[in-house]
DNA sequence: CTTTCGGTGTGCGTCGGATCACAAGTGTTG
DNA sequence: CAACACTTGTGATCCGACGCACACCGAAAG
């Protein structure tokens, strides 16, 4: 089914564009809903779409070898995914999953990419979104070449999304200490231990679901190396 | 000092262009020189210039914060470097040095932002170009998250550059086992061990400087973790 | 309310990899 | 050639993170 004119409008990286060709645009599109845990876009298919996120919530998660599943980066509503694949014709390089139930708008790849590269605000926009993911796993590997769990921790948390308001710096619906031990690459455990320390230390404190940087410049310090991991 | 016409029809990138566009690039673009180990673009310094490798050979490196290396990619004769910057207008995530004397011609980065976005061929070939890095960026990620340093090299051995003939597969220019324990974040001594037990193996051997893989099957079952790395 | 289940906290033994120390190549450079 | 720096190979030691076990808690489900 064709999407209609003013969901498109919604959508920041189409707003440029003139009336009639989001007109036309709206014809080619193609809506589809997708339960809670659905495959989006799997790894293995080259599905040669641009997805657009109408509503709802995914996640792009890849696999470690011993089926464990890592979580990337989310998508939220207004947002787009599949640019790569998009743009080199190779499959995508995640498993795009919804994390709740979402309607998504389809753009075929070729349609797309013609919009794209004949649009010097679309290209400017598409060329910054690739820059920005370039530079977030440049920062994962970098973490994950840190040779101490503790210090790898540190870093995650301050790279996590935060939001600053007045008492300090918030964390979010903060991950499990088993999914943050995956991204850190270390164990579950490892992970409870060491938030015990940073507690012990009042460097953070755990508020319900969230988390509460109280001293960032502390783990700054550890996280670049500056002072040693406190031992307890 | 402004670059030569016939300089600029050296870079796959430009080639497209028009002749009277050529030209009048040539006239706005600036030839320097680098000794080998002299760094052309600093992490820190927002330096907004596009750099095209007219001769010589780049690194882009980063540092651990002990202070070591970490090499990242070569830029070689005909490339270009400094995409990033210019696409986000944030500073390099690396660092790039010359690894041996080099020649570079730079070109203003709003020059090369405005040419780029309204030439869709020019447009396309930076988009893949920054698609290609995430992929690369992606799998050194995916590298580093696995749990043991053995299987790590081998997914490295089978990430760098190889060139198939005959008998086998050949790796030249193999890094040396730092270089090799650096990037799969480990110590130097593991990867040596870990090599004496793949030639203990005959999955590879050493030829000088290079190292040709007799059994990648074998080294590709480990690295996906379908066989457990033989003890010895 | 009770049960179930996913997440968290903690002790403990084990082992793998870091680290140190040193020997033995392999080139480079004077 | 000798002197030097760099790379590779190997043994010995030690500590830290993993893995297992189990207790605890809170939320959701029956």
């Amino acid at each position: 089914m064709p999407a209609s004119l003013q969901l498109l409008s919604q959508f920041p990286l189409l707003r440029p564009l003139p009336g009639e060709v989001l007109e036309s645009l709206s014809l080619r599109m193609t809506l589809r809903s997708f339960a809670r845990r659905a495959m989006v876009m799997s790894k293995d298919v080259p599905a040669q779409e641009l997805g657009f996120l109408v509503d709802g919530r995914l996640q792009g998660v890849d696999f470690t070898v011993d089926g464990r599943s890592v979580g990337l980066y989310f998508v939220d509503p207004g947002d787009y995914f599949g640019e790569l694949s998009l743009v080199d014709g190779k499959p995508p390089s995640e498993f795009v999953v919804a994390a709740v139930k979402s309607t998504v708008a389809f753009l075929d790849a070729q349609l797309a990419k013609n919009l794209i590269l004949n649009n010097p605000g679309l290209a400017q926009a598409v060329m910054s979104r690739l820059a920005n993911r370039v530079r977030v796993v440049m920062g994962q590997r970098t973490l994950l070449s840190l040779p101490n769990p503790f210090q790898r921790l540190c870093v995650l948390l301050l790279q996590l999304p935060q939001h600053t308001d007045a008492d300090g710096i918030g964390v979010d619906q903060a991950p499990t200490h088993q999914e943050l031990a995956i991204m850190i690459n270390a164990s579950r455990e490892t992970v409870t231990r060491s938030f015990q320390v940073l507690f012990l230390n009042k460097v953070l404190v755990r508020e319900g679901n969230a988390l509460r940087l109280l001293q960032p410049d502390v783990l700054k310090d550890i996280a670049e190396g500056r002072v040693s991991p406190p031992k307890a």
